[in-house]
DNA sequence: TTTCTAACA
DNA sequence: TGTTAGAA
């Protein structure tokens, strides 16, 4: 019947669902972020978005790889930070053990702190 | 066909 | 940032 089923429905729920797992090339990622693929290299030059690669050198995007680049597009467009600023503060989250899926929550507040948000 | 790097506009 | 050449 079904031909490479070395897994059970358990563990193969627990792979489709971990945030971590690289799953995406960079041309569905570029698409959902709306931004060049360029761009995504630049980041991963950068390290301010740094997927993790294929046995064949592909870039591979997990959930949390998308999050996090939701997180920098919502900083340059809507704040107009710098690629500069966001190393530092993706370095920061990063210490403070703040995970990916929160991000935009907490840089939007912080946003509102400040009263620095463009347009919205 | 897609993605890679590097270089140029 | 966008585009392209040439390789893989």
């Amino acid at each position: 019947m079904e031909k490479n089923k070395t897994k059970t429905i358990h563990e193969q729920k627990i792979n489709t669902l971990d945030p971590e797992k690289p799953m995406f090339p960079i041309s569905v990622v570029a698409d959902i972020l709306k931004v060049h693929q360029r761009t995504l290299r630049i980041y991963d030059d950068e390290s301010i978005l740094t997927p993790s690669r294929s046995a064949k050198n592909r870039r591979l995007y997990s959930f949390n790889d998308i999050e996090r680049g939701k997180f920098i597009q919502f900083m340059t467009r809507d704040i107009g930070i710098n690629l500069a600023g966001i190393k530092i503060i993706i370095h920061l989250l990063k210490q403070q053990k703040i995970q990916p899926s929160q991000y935009l929550e907490y840089i939007n507040q912080a946003g509102h702190d400040l009263n620095i948000l463009k347009g919205n």
